[in-house]
DNA sequence: TGTTGGATTTGAGCTAGATCAAAACTGTGA
DNA sequence: TCACAGTTTTGATCTAGCTCAAATCCAACA
C-alpha cells in the first residue's frame, strides 16, 4: 500500500478533484515506485496499466522513431500526471516515459475501480479535466514549432518557469540543458547558442541558474522578431 | 432543430458511440450550420457553447500569433469532431475554426443535457474517446515537427490519406496546397518541392490528384532519410 | 586531490527550408 | 472566348539551425 505524505498529496489537482471517498480507495490500492536519474518508466505502446503521477523530481514523456531520433513529447514534475486516458478506458500509451532526475511516480490503478458511489463519474471528470490540460499545452507545443524561432520558444519557456516561480527573475532549471533541447525542439548546441542570444536582451545563464533582468523587455524583444 | 441525413449520421462515430435515447436527446436540439469556404466558424479564446462535428467539407483549426503569423493545428473531414472538452467541461476553445472547403457543421449543446439515464456517464465516455484520438494526433504531429525533415511529413500524409482510401494508390488531395503547407509545418514554395522530391521515389502530383506508385517504395526511402 | 565521463560551450562549415520575385497554371464570370 | 484573381510552381538567394569536431567545464568518486 502507498505510503505518502498527505501534505504532498493535496497538492496534486487531479486527486483533490476527487472526494475523499474515491481518493482514499484509490490511495489504498496504489503504488509507489521510485526511479533514478535515466530509468524508464513505460514503454510508448504498452498497455497503459495505471494512472501516473510524479511526486517527486521530473520525468520525460518521448518517443523514438524508426530511425533512432529522439522527440521529447512532454517534461512533468510535481503533481503532473500522464497515461490518464489510456489507464481509464483501456488503451496504450501514446509514448514512453523516462525519469530525467531521481524520481517517485505514484501508480493508480483506475481499472478496478472501487465501489464508492460516483467513483466513475468524478474519475472521468478529473481525467477530462487533466487531457484538456494536456491538450492545450499540446497545441502550444504545435504552435510554437510551426510558426517560432528556437530562440523564441526558449524565451517562452523561460517566462513560463519563471511565472511559476512566482514571478522571481532568477530561478534554477528544473533539468538538463539536453533534455530541455529536446524538449524545445532543437539540439543542445542551439539551445546554447538561443541562449546567448538571449543574453543581449537581458538573461544571465550560469551553470543551471537562469536570471531575467526584465522580463517585459525579453517579451517585447520576442514580439519584435519576424515580425513582417 | 436539426435535419441530419441518417445515414450520415452512422457514419460519426462520436455519436455512434451513444445510446439512441441519448444520441436523440442531443440531434433534437442541435443546429447545423451550412458556411462556405473562408467562413470562420468560432475563435479561439472564445467561450465554447457546443460540440462540432464536421458533416460535409473540411475545416481547419489554426491559431495566429501576435506576429500574425498562422499555424494550422488540425484538419477535419467528415465525421471528426472538435471542441469536444471545452464543450462539456464548460471552458474555452483553444483553436479558431474556418472552412477550407465550402462544408456543414453540426453543432451539439452539452451543457443542458437530457435527463435520459446515463447522459452524463455516455458523453463523459464518448468525450475521452474523442480526445484519445485527438491526442494521439496530435503526439503524432510533434513526434514529426521535431524529428522529421518537411519531405517526410509529406510523405506520411500522403501514405495516411492513401489508407483512408482503402489504400488506393491514386487519391485527390482534400484540400489546398496552401492549407496542406500550414499543416504540415512548412510554406507552400516548400511543399511543391517536397511535392518534387518525391516524384524520385513513385509520386506524381497532378492537379489536386495524387498517384503513389508503390507504397513499400516510398516507405523505405523515408525510412533511409537521416538513418545515422 | 586527481581522474573520469558526462554536460555544456565554441568554432567552422553545411543544408533544409524560408524569403523574395516572377512565371505558369486554373477556374470563373463577363 | 477573354480577362482576372487566386493558386501552384520555379528560380535565385539567404539564414536558422544542424553537423562535425574540439575545447571547457563540472560533479562524482577512488
Amino acid at each position: 500500500m502507498a505510503k505518502v505524505c498527505a501534505d504532498s498529496i493535496c497538492k496534486i489537482e487531479l486527486l483533490r478533484a476527487l472526494s475523499p471517498e474515491v481518493r482514499d480507495c484509490l490511495l489504498s490500492r496504489a503504488r509507489t515506485r521510485d526511479v533514478k536519474r535515466g530509468e524508464t518508466l513505460s514503454w510508448q505502446g504498452d498497455r497503459a496499466e495505471t494512472l501516473k503521477i510524479v511526486t517527486r523530481g521530473w520525468v520525460k514523456l518521448f518517443r523514438v522513431s524508426e530511425e533512432g531520433h529522439e522527440a521529447v513529447v512532454n517534461t512533468l514534475g510535481h503533481g503532473q500526471s500522464f497515461d490518464e486516458v489510456p489507464a481509464l478506458l483501456g488503451g496504450e500509451s501514446a509514448v514512453s516515459a523516462e525519469a530525467i532526475t531521481d524520481a517517485t511516480v505514484l501508480m493508480l490503478n483506475l481499472s478496478d475501480i472501487c465501489s464508492c458511489t460516483n467513483a466513475r463519474a468524478e474519475l472521468s471528470q478529473a481525467v477530462l479535466s487533466a487531457a484538456q490540460i494536456h491538450m492545450n499545452s499540446m497545441t502550444n507545443q504545435i504552435e510554437g514549432l510551426k510558426i517560432k524561432t528556437a530562440t523564441q520558444r526558449l524565451g517562452e519557456f523561460l517566462l513560463q518557469q519563471s511565472g511559476e516561480h512566482d514571478g522571481l527573475r532568477s530561478f534554477v532549471l528544473p533539468f538538463g540543458k539536453v533534455v530541455l533541447a529536446g524538449m524545445l525542439g532543437m539540439k543542445p548546441e542551439s539551445l546554447s547558442r538561443a541562449f546567448s542570444r538571449l543574453k543581449d536582451v537581458g538573461v544571465c545563464s550560469a551553470g543551471g541558474r537562469v536570471e531575467i533582468n526584465d522580463p517585459a523587455t525579453l517579451r517585447d524583444w520576442m514580439l519584435q522578431q519576424s515580425i513582417r
